[in-house]
DNA sequence: TGCTATGATTTACC
DNA sequence: GGTAAATCATAGCA
C-alpha cells in the first residue's frame, strides 16, 4: 500500500469515503453530481494529485481554489492527525533525550571557575585556590592574583558575548523555520506538534555548537591556570635575613632539626614566607646537610659561635636584671605570697 | 655560558 | 600528613 492510498484509507471516518470511490475519478465525479458530501473530499484529493501535471499558473489558481475550499480545514486536520500518529510511532522514543553528561560536566566546570553563572569576583576563589596549591609567598601573590582575575574576566566576557551571539542566531533561525512552516501549513498539513518537533531538532543542532564553545572556554581556563601556576613556580631566593633566621634555628637544633608547627609558624612570620616554604627549606636543608656534612661544617661552626654569643648576651642581660635592685622571680613569688 | 646553590615538586614510605 | 630522597628549574655568580 503506498502513502497516498494509506492516507486515503485513513479518511474512512470522514463521511464514509471508500478507497474505490477515491481511486476512481469517474466514480468521484458521479458521486459529486449526486451532491454527496464525501464527493467533495474525493474531488479535492483528485485535484491535489493532478496538480503536479499542470502548468505553474494553473497550479497556482488551483492551489488558491483549494485553499479557499470549505472542506480544507477538516481535511488538513485529519491528515495532520494521521501524520502525527505515524511520525510519533517512529520518532517518539528518540525525543526524550536525557541531558548530555558532557555538557553537564562543562557547565559544572565553567560554574566552578566563575566563568558562567553569577559573577563572584572574577573567579577570585579559583585564583586563591591556585595560589594556595602553589604555596606561594603572600607578598608577591597579589600582582599575579589580579592578573589571573583580569584574564579570567576577559575569558568570561568573550564566553558570554559568544553565547549571546549563539542564542541570537538560534532564536533567529528557529523563528525563520517556524514562520516558514506556518506559511507552508497553508498548503500542506503541518501540525503545531510537528513545528515543535522541528524546533527541538534545531535546538539540538545548535547545542552541539554551544558545546564546542564551552569546550574551548574550558581549555582557555585550563591554559590560564597552568600558566598562572607555572609563573608561581618561578623560584626566588629568600633574603639574607630570612636565610640567617632559618640557619640559626637549624644549627641550634642540629640534634633534632624538626621544628614544631608553632615553631614553623614563628619562623615563617620572622622570615616573611609561608609555613610550607619553611617546611621545604628544612626538608632541603636536612637532606643536603646529611649528604655533605663536611661542606656544611664551617657554616655549622659559624652559627654555633653566633648562638653562643647570643646566649651569653642574653644571660648577661638576665644577670643584670636579676641584680639586688630588682628581685628575681623566686623573690617575686615570695613577695607576692607574703602580701 | 657553564657551574653551583637553592627553592619547589614529585614519589615513596611510615 | 609529615618526611626522605630524587629530581626539576631557575637564580646568581665567575
Amino acid at each position: 500500500m503506498d502513502d497516498q492510498t494509506r492516507m486515503l484509507a485513513g479518511l474512512g471516518g470522514l463521511g464514509g469515503l471508500s478507497q474505490a470511490d477515491v481511486g476512481d475519478p469517474d466514480s468521484v465525479r458521479k458521486q459529486q453530481s449526486l451532491g454527496q458530501p464525501q464527493q467533495d473530499i474525493g474531488d479535492i484529493l483528485q485535484q491535489i494529485m493532478a496538480i503536479t501535471d499542470e502548468s505553474l499558473d494553473e497550479a497556482q489558481a488551483r492551489k488558491h481554489a483549494l485553499n479557499c475550499h470549505r472542506m480544507k480545514p477538516a481535511l488538513f486536520s485529519v491528515l495532520c492527525e494521521i501524520k502525527e500518529k505515524t511520525v510519533l510511532s517512529i520518532r517518539g522514543v528518540q525525543e526524550e533525550d536525557p541531558p548530555d553528561p558532557q555538557i553537564m560536566r562543562l557547565d559544572n566546570m565553567l560554574l566552578a571557575e566563575g566563568v558562567s553563572g553569577p559573577e563572584k569576583g572574577g573567579g577570585s576563589a579559583a585564583a586563591a585556590a591556585a595560589a594556595a596549591a602553589a604555596g606561594g609567598s603572600p607578598n608577591d601573590g597579589s600582582i599575579e592574583h589580579s592578573d589571573y582575575r583580569a584574564k579570567l574576566a576577559q575569558i568570561r566576557q568573550i564566553y558570554h558575548s559568544e553565547l549571546e551571539k549563539y542564542e541570537q542566531a538560534c532564536s533567529e533561525f528557529t523563528n525563520h523555520v517556524m514562520n516558514l512552516l506556518r506559511e507552508q501549513s497553508r498548503t500542506r498539513p503541518i501540525s503545531p506538534k510537528e513545528i515543535e518537533r522541528m524546533v527541538a531538532i534545531i535546538h539540538r543542532k545548535f547545542s552541539s555548537i554551544q558545546m564546542q564553545l564551552k569546550q574551548s572556554t574550558c581549555e582557555a581556563v585550563m591554559i590560564l591556570r597552568s600558566r598562572f601556576l607555572d609563573a608561581r613556580r618561578k623560584r626566588r631566593n629568600f633574603n639574607k635575613q630570612a636565610t640567617e633566621v632559618l640557619n640559626e634555628y637549624f644549627y641550634s637544633h642540629l640534634s633534632n632539626p624538626y621544628p614544631s608547627e608553632e615553631a614553623k609558624e614563628e619562623l615563617a612570620k620572622k622570615c616573611g614566607i609561608t609555613v610550607s616554604q619553611v617546611s621545604n627549606w628544612f626538608g632541603n636543608k636536612r637532606i643536603r646537610y646529611k649528604k655533605n656534612i663536611g661542606k656544611f661544617q664551617e657554616e655549622a661552626n659559624l652559627y654555633a659561635v653566633k648562638t653562643a654569643v647570643d646566649a651569653a648576651n642574653v644571660s648577661a642581660q638576665a644577670s643584670q636584671a636579676n641584680s639586688p635592685a630588682t628581685p628575681n622571680s623566686e623573690e617575686k613569688i615570695q613577695t607576692i605570697s607574703s602580701d
